[in-house]
DNA sequence: AACCTTACCGCAAACGTTTGCGGTATTTTC
DNA sequence: GAAAATACCGCAAACGTTTGCGGTAAGGTT
């Protein structure tokens, strides 16, 4: 285990040729003979030489690398846009440093030292809910290649988001032609701006149309399952005049599905319910999820693009890219009436 | 987007001090006047000084983190095992490199490669089953510290796996014991070994319990829904004496279900249905789906564990570990007739 | 015979940091 | 007042690689 990977020292002294002569024998440089070539390459394979990719890195002063900062990987969006930013990478031969936060600020704050150290060449970040501080952030901005996505803050920086208000105002629109005049809203967390933005969007849409609602009616959850579900239970039996939800994501809409399902409520008759992001398993469930499709990994492959602009010195530090989201209308909240078995 | 990090030789010369005496300064040596420190300190702050990791790595000889190799952080096991993974690696000081094969193994090949030069100071992998050339392990087994989790192959070196043999048997004998009596498998591609230990586990128990099954019932399925979708559509169309599946996971399981649900067949009195993984939506498809269980944390966590062990020479470099699955039983598979309801 | 070209290779600097060792003042001790 | 201890700081090596430049020998040209 001990193993030492060999060095281009071990090599040159095994051959008795000098470190620079096996350097440019293995780049295949004009300057040696063919016969050191092979010589050189021989010894290579048997002691399976990989190159220190840490000299190359000081020496050339970066890590090949880009930081991609996330809430979390298991959220099925995330995963998506990595995939996104990947491919991108990929292009101009740079690999991917995906770190977590876990929604924590402090974290968050750790990481982007960490990546500064690590002398990546620019960072992509969705940031956390975990609180308003974001000196972290504008440390940065205009000395550093930084793009954001997906969640935003109040930096001027590049960004790539969807269009929160318009997709929470189209979804409300389609419960209120649905006849909901009683429509709830479980956000997430108040520290993000994202779900802001999409309560704006409900709450303008419900103005609009001249539909009153209650203050008690718009509810804040942490991203879980379980919270959202006990937290939507109480919601419920308070007032059980609610006859529609929308939730901040699809994963609270399951965990309002759950309460609901608890009590002999009918949907989308007695309540309908709708979330954000049209998991994979949404048109599976009982009834299947009417959700806002958001372009996940174009969002991904847009915002690394928008980076590498920043690294070549070819784009602003504080572009602006607003992608399209759909509305998915699934049973959730709309049953076809003139169904035959019905 | 110019600036240039400051080093400690841009701090130095501006106090007119020597490398060496700032470098001390910040790393609060006993040798430096307080006075002195307070000066660096300051101008640490100004700067925002970060120290240069590549350097610091070239030095150390190491780049103080793991590489973690998974076939796609999208599939819900990973992004979990991921987790222990780095909840253990924290306790180690060392960060996670985090590259997805997407089930190929030239790519996967080439990370392993990449992962050297970069000098990691160990792999964590779960193999892709994208073929059955597996010499970039037994290259490095021996002489770097290297695990298998979930998925392993024909290698000898430290693994962490589920009892997949037991847990397909399991899972087999429960349809059998709900009166099942063909039952078909749908299983991964040819070349994930995990998929063959189950379909040996589903075989043994149907040979145990005297029950036929034939070839044409046992379909192998790359891993999206899709796929899944079109294979048992064929099959219950070919086979419509088939009234049980099972599936290689419950993304394979819910393209089945998508399948099944086309046609009027009940679940699960026509046919029952079940897959591994256990993932959150579960519970909320219709029916609810019978599922593995498997500890996706701990097997990440004690997978870094293992690898730590040989890290610090105190571990064997074929340690092997098998932690327990549990079986979920829901209405996918077993429909209460006691039920009031019904 | 003197010069030029070509082919091939080595020297040494550079990247930024840490750290053992030596050095120089200043203070303390007897 | 001399010796010893203390406080504080700088020199230089080391990590492994790339690359500009210089060097040497052989062969070719005039």
């Amino acid at each position: 285990m001990k193993n030492k990977i060999a060095t281009l020292k071990d090599i040159a002294d095994k051959l008795g040729l000098s470190i620079s002569t096996v350097s440019r024998a293995i780049s295949d440089h004009p300057d040696i003979s063919e016969q050191t070539k092979s010589r050189v390459m021989k010894l290579v394979k048997r002691l399976d030489y990989q190159p220190n990719q840490l000299a190359i890195n000081l020496l050339n002063q970066q890590s090949n690398s880009i930081g991609v900062i996330v809430p979390s990987i298991a959220y099925y969006l995330y995963a998506s846009a990595i995939s996104g930013i990947e491919q991108e990478a990929e292009k101009h031969g740079l690999k991917l440093i995906i770190c977590q936060t876990n929604e924590s600020v402090q974290r968050e704050s750790e990481i982007i030292n960490e990546l500064l150290r690590m002398r990546v060449a620019g960072i992509i970040v969705s940031v956390s809910s975990g609180g308003r501080d974001f000196t972290h952030f504008k440390r940065i901005v205009k000395r550093f290649p930084l793009v954001f996505f997906n969640r935003d803050c109040s930096v001027n920086a590049s960004k790539v988001m969807i269009n929160n208000h318009k997709a929470a105002y189209d979804l409300t629109q389609h419960l209120v032609e649905t006849g909901k005049r009683h429509i709830s809203f479980l956000a997430g967390p108040k520290t993000l701006q994202i779900s802001n933005k999409r309560k704006k969007g409900y709450l303008d849409c419900l103005e609009d149309f001249g539909i009153e609602t209650q203050k008690e009616w718009v509810c804040h959850s942490p991203f879980s399952q379980i919270s959202a579900m006990n937290i939507v239970d109480t919601l419920i039996r308070k007032y059980p005049e609610i006859d529609a939800l929308i939730a901040f994501s699809d994963q609270l809409a399951m965990g309002a599905l759950k309460a609901i399902k608890k009590y002999q409520k009918s949907i989308p008759d007695d309540i309908a319910i709708a979330g954000f992001n049209n998991e994979p398993a949404d048109e599976l469930l009982e009834p299947p999820l009417t959700s806002i499709e958001q372009p996940a990994f174009e969002m991904g492959r847009k915002a690394a693009e928008l980076l590498f602009n920043q690294i070549h010195q070819t784009g602003k530090y504080n572009e602006q890219v607003v992608l399209n989201s759909r509305l998915i209308i699934r049973r959730s909240t709309w049953q076809e009436t003139t169904k035959p078995e019905r």
